[in-house]
DNA sequence: TCCGGTAATTACTCCGACATATTACAGGAT
DNA sequence: ATCCTGTAATATGTCGGAGTAATTACCGGA
């Protein structure tokens, strides 16, 4: 067995092939660690309860220092992932403590082989806040939020989901939305759990073709936004969730 | 080697003057830190944009190593309040960017006057998701939840709102409801909203007496829930937390 | 005017030492 | 024998300083 650790540092490139944490441009050392332990205990390869070997140690196995090694402990502590206590060491902490809606923690999460059953909590979170963020915008938007919703949905038309430019447009449209509830604790719950349900679509997108226009059906939660039609907005965008969930479900089972 | 060491160090209660943090038992240096910090922003003490001054000028103002600050930032990184980038220095980064929704963040959001608009918009988030969560448990609960519930309106009729005891009663009953719907996300989103919310409670509960006995309300739940009656559940809980936001909301113009 | 090289500033990393808190154990009193 | 108390061991916490790396800002040349 190769004692062999990652350089997680600058180029050794030795590189056993591992996919080790290495740091890119504008990523800091600490930040590097906090993101391999992050992936780490996400996957499941620290468990709750487990508790990480001493600080020297540690260290001196990722060939960092310590204060480095303290610093990434630190942020994962702030994201209530672990627990550090004289004598008694760094531990996991139960799941129910872990800040599962930060986004870094959600990135963490998947990264590796999501778990399903989050996706799924994931996806019900959502099918609960968007439609009623639909709500919200119908009642509060202004001719600002139309326009852009309005140019994003031409964007999209342009370009199409396949494209980069299209999706890209698609989170402006979504983000559009979230703006004009003028709720920034929905802005900011909601902006996570797009982006993290966002990677799941890009299995859908490997896995197969769109199986439908999703235009029209975008359109629609337009129109009942520019309305002020409550209502139909929030049952336009459950339509428009619900679909996403059939796609992302259908392309998980295959 | 006489290491004066006000405020910030043991518990000298000289206090040169400065409201330092105090770090009680159990919080470490670099966690008093970053709870000073924190709260300073959130207060709008620094606002965003800002940019703190060095490291070394701010750690030998707060009269603690270099060491400690770093780690502290490092907390406060992860919360997305604050951005480090060498040269530069560390700037507060606009209000989209941090996590408002973190444990922390809110407690330090709730430790000065809450911004009344933020306290708003997290009572719309909580309308939005307790009835939808009401509305899963009464789908997936079990017995073992059931009695839960059962037990803690139990000494929440013992207790009254008025004591501790009723209060933790209370926080029971709704964690079970949130336990029942078996959805992670739901559970740390909720949990820490309630813990927020529950913050302004305490102003109500010195404003003025309860204005109504909110046992009945709470009945209602369960009974829906126990009866596996999901809309009647949503409904239910809907009016609770509406009642909840008029007292606060009254107690707040008061 | 614009572009590229250079210098200065600031955070970043490392190191080694000491302080502190918590656990675990041993010894004595009940 | 059990419980409590005091003590020692151990891992995290804090400190101070030295050196590195990255980014910005400035300056000179095309």
């Amino acid at each position: 067995m190769v004692k062999e650790n990652p350089s997680l540092h600058r180029d050794e490139t030795d590189n056993g092939g591992a996919a080790k944490a290495v740091r890119g441009p504008g990523r800091r050392l600490h930040g590097a660690i906090a993101h391999k332990l992050g992936m780490a205990i996400l996957s499941g390869q620290y468990a709750p309860g487990d508790t990480l070997s001493g600080e020297v140690a540690f260290a001196e196995e990722l060939e960092v220092s310590r204060s480095a090694y303290r610093e990434a402990i630190q942020v994962l502590t702030a994201k209530g992932l672990v627990e550090s206590r004289p004598k008694a060491g760094t531990r996991v902490l139960p799941r129910n403590r872990w800040n599962l809606l930060d986004p870094e923690v959600l990135a963490w999460a998947f990264a590796g082989e999501p778990d399903i059953q989050f996706v799924r909590d994931l996806f019900e979170l959502r099918a609960i806040v968007e439609p009623a963020a639909a709500r919200l915008a119908a009642q509060r938007r202004d001719k600002d939020d139309l326009r852009i919703m309005k140019d994003a949905l031409a964007a999209m038309r342009r370009h199409t989901l396949a494209t980069e430019a299209g999706r890209a447009a698609d989170r402006d449209f979504h983000n559009a939305i979230l703006n004009a509830t003028r709720n920034d604790a929905l802005l900011t719950l909601t902006a996570s759990i797009g982006a993290a349900v966002n990677w799941t679509t890009q299995y859908k997108q490997r896995a197969r073709a769109l199986p439908r226009n999703p235009i029209p059906d975008h359109v629609r939660v337009y129109d009942a936004i520019a309305a002020g039609d409550a209502q139909a907005a929030a049952e336009a965008m459950g339509v428009l969730v619900d679909l996403a969930l059939e796609d992302t479900a259908s392309a998980m089972v295959g």
